[in-house]
DNA sequence: TAGATTGTTAATCGATTAACAATC
DNA sequence: TAGATTGTTAATCGATTAACAATC
């Protein structure tokens, strides 16, 4: 594996990559070359292998990569290999909505508690995890060793349950407060922002009706 | 407002520029400078001098722009001062995350139905809405005017759903199933892949362990 | 008017694509 | 060996940044 920097477009490729390997292992294809890749997923032939050789050299000249070794080393890169255990902040709506469709992630991502500041909440299950008190968050993920905290409390909290994950410990951070947050460097942050996904759909279905008017007089074709 | 074709990374940003200048305005502030804007939301000043020049001439030489004034263009732009209705396909966990999660998205965006196969869901109730039947998915979108589908199935059932859906003229597809979908250009798509967003973060966390080990040798300062 | 800051053109940087020598 | 396809270097394209004239 090369040391380099790989660039953020790179990384965001790469779950995609191994969505297809998935599939394509599924229905027992064992070889793949870079021009049939490109075909099925989309990408250009020379941006594959570009991709992939930031890495290593997966394939072999005159034949192509084979699905499932692929798959695994992508896993590797991934870390896909590894197990992760996660804390979820906030058990409102959006840490509910969060809790359950985290449980239908597969591989070693796993929750081990769910934590909440309301008392009303605290006791309460969810999803077969009991909600504990946010006050005792520190302490869990220490006792825990928690890897991943999952931010789904609201903008005005969320900077602190980020400083307070930090500090116990975490190495990654996946939020989904409508905000944006710091974190010290050797932690890693994936902020998912719903909302701004649903506004650019939007700016998307505006413009489609625009651009649609507007090549009605000048450019029927296409 | 201009016609060229804007990039993906700008319209991107729009709703990002727009959550900041919500913050500015209920903090009260009337102006502000691309200076500024660029030190709090860490894009560089020409940056947004440029993306937001795409769209029309907002600012004023020796003034700046105005916050509210700005936030009112780009609602206007991602077309955020418009209703849109939208239905649900799936109330399986995905779909019942997900109707959740979109009942606390503010602004104009409102479900209007959640559909599902499973004959055991149909007839519940979800988050104050009937679950209803699939098989009346087209009728509903047309009599309801529907403007937008989002999916929470399976990745198999995705491109069926989205197929009867742009049948039925829904104008924008908002998908978080775990499969890339295809739909005619006059529809808009857009895809959240939150398992892809797990994995990068993943790497990301794994990356910054491998890289502090070298950088303890090498580097300690930066 | 002088100062500030935009809008826009030009320069730079990085990412994608094309080309081809290496090699299975 | 000949054919195929990779790994990698070079060329192109697009997006970001810098510079500055226009103008409030």
């Amino acid at each position: 594996m090369k040391n380099a920097k790989i660039s953020n477009a790179v990384i965001n490729r790469l779950p995609r990559y191994r969505r297809y390997l998935l599939e394509l292992q599924k229905k027992g294809v064992e070889k793949i070359s870079s021009k049939e890749f490109s075909s099925l997923i989309g990408y250009t032939a020379s941006q594959i292998r570009q991709d992939l050789n930031n890495f290593g050299g997966f394939g072999q000249q005159g034949y192509g990569y084979s699905v499932e070794g692929l798959r695994e080393e992508i896993d590797a890169i991934l870390g896909l290999d590894k197990e992760y255990r996660m804390v979820i902040i906030g058990a409102g709506n959006l840490g509910q909505a969060i809790t359950k469709y985290t449980q239908t992630i597969k591989g070693g991502f796993k929750i081990s508690g769910v934590f909440e500041k309301n008392k009303e909440l605290i006791g309460n299950m969810l999803e077969g995890i009991e909600i504990m008190d946010y006050e005792d968050i520190v302490d869990f993920v220490e006792k825990e060793k928690i890897d991943i905290g999952i931010i789904c409390v609201n903008r005005e909290s969320a900077q602190e349950v980020a400083d307070k994950l930090c500090f116990a410990g975490v190495k990654g951070i996946w939020s989904f407060a409508r905000v944006d947050i710091e974190v010290p460097k050797h932690v890693a942050l994936e902020v998912v922002h719903l909302s701004d996904s649903l506004h650019t759909l939007a700016y998307r279905m505006n413009d489609i009706k625009k651009s649609g008017t507007r090549k009605n007089k000048e450019d029927k074709k296409e």
